[in-house]
DNA sequence: CCGTGGCCTTGATCAGGATCAAACCAGCGT
DNA sequence: ACGCTGGTTTGATCCTGATCAAGGCCACGG
């Protein structure tokens, strides 16, 4: 496990699965008592110019570092479930979160996965619309949502860089629709694993190794498949040699047949 | 056809169809001889209270009218393709227009439909990621995107209701994945045409009478399925009296048990 | 009045992916 | 080593919605 900058505490918030590492997090809370979070540093952060920070200066940046708290979370833990009030809003800073939403009836559909740099927590709304549970160690710079909504007001900034953000998540979201919509489920899989790859290689710097975190069947509901369906594709691929099977991920052995599977 | 304020133009930029008319588009163009458009009339206008106008305070409206230009379309036009260059960005005063990405090999993703108060061409990019074609006549208020930008980053009042548009979008986007990611036929359909009726609604003032401007097929590529389930699944709620046929569009008869096709 | 073209509806059949079921496998605690 | 547990793979069968095909409806134009 990372540990950053000067005191962290580990923060269970909501753990489900009962895999929550209470030694690990009693050690660290030593070195900082609080619950609620220490303070972050901004100047050993290391997705600060992925993030929507990069947009302050750095004397405003003493203002964004005064809200923020910077939390850890375990493997497998709820940071926020939908229709929660929305109390904060969250920058990652490292590993790997699911956001989803669910159907009454237990159906899930992933909106996405949350990934160093990426913001958390573009809501109009007073309570949160989705789900956001850590599938790895988790590392987040938390504000309170009110004080980050008035310092954006006065940061203009900062401001037109949360535009950005939204923007970009709602191309994003434009294309996974047609994903959802109009492809078959070869093709589905093939677009999920070829931008997962795109969009870690943005920031490890790109490779055919691709960490997958998230379990067969969060990318079955992620792709509006069944984890058989994921599972067989995936299988046929490896017998076919174009990825490899390898701990944690895949290795993406022939590129140019996955990309082929997908038209336009 | 509404007439609006001053002198319109009907600008019929790339008619597919050739169902343009000639003869309306010759009688207005008397009015107004630029095919640039005609400056707009904000006082006159109808969705300001609902557009991102809304924002700008009687002195700054000023200077968005100066930038804005009238547009009229006829039906069945395109008013922009994806991949075009992003000269210009739209706010919608009357009218229908639907919103698509294509695949190479034809297959369509309805993305949405744009009803009047909608923002058109929030994009980070210099190019259209969709394309926009009109369903019925439409008005919209044309902006350069360059100006209006820049616009946007002079007067924080306008950014502000801009994002608040985008993250509203989001989460439209996010709600229409479940639909398409998890739901089923029916409930696919039952769920557009609530919610096309409550947006409807919000405009026009709440009915049983929902009109629909977009074909069955149109609606099908919204919702992920083939013009024929759409077309059985209608048909079946009509035998069952749950929804009338009228022209133009349904009316709703029975909205309890529309609604409770959809669990959550 | 009839022919034509678009769109929509309806019926018959097909298939892609879901569902059901069982086996497999790795990690882990005992 | 053992058996548990949760996730994954694989196989057999089923079913929802797609595909294929025909016919209906209506607005237009000759």
């Amino acid at each position: 496990m990372r540990i950053a900058g000067k005191g962290i505490i580990l923060v269970s918030l909501n753990d489900k699965s009962g895999l929550g590492d209470a030694s690990v997090n009693s050690v660290v809370a030593g070195l900082c008592a609080s619950p609620e979070g220490c303070r972050s540093v901004c100047a050993t952060c290391r997705v600060r110019l992925y993030a929507v920070c990069s947009a302050m200066s750095e004397d405003d940046i003493a203002d964004l570092e005064r809200l923020a708290a910077h939390v850890e979370l375990s493997p497998r833990t709820a940071l926020f479930q939908a229709g929660d009030l929305a109390r904060f809003v969250y920058t990652v800073t490292s590993g790997t979160l699911r956001l989803q939403r669910d159907l009454a009836d237990g159906r899930r559909q992933v909106i996405g996965f949350a990934i160093p740099g990426d913001f958390i927590g573009l809501s109009l709304d007073e309570t949160y619309q989705f789900s956001a549970d850590t599938l790895t160690a988790v590392g987040l710079c938390r504000f309170d949502r009110k004080d980050f909504t008035s310092l954006s007001h006065s940061r203009q900034p900062l401001l037109e860089r949360l535009h950005l953000a939204a923007t970009h998540e709602l191309t994003i979201a434009q294309d996974h629709m047609v994903i959802l919509g109009r492809r078959r489920a070869e093709e589905r899989v093939a677009a999920f694993l070829l931008r997962w790859r795109d969009r870690l290689g943005r920031i490890n710097g790109r490779s055919a190794t691709v960490g997958l975190p998230m379990s067969r069947q969060d990318m079955a509901d992620h792709l509006g498949l069944t984890i058989e369906t994921v599972s067989r594709t995936m299988a046929r691929w490896m017998r076919d040699r174009i990825i490899l099977d390898v701990p944690g991920g895949i290795r993406v052995l022939d590129q140019q047949r996955l990309a082929a599977i997908l038209p336009d």
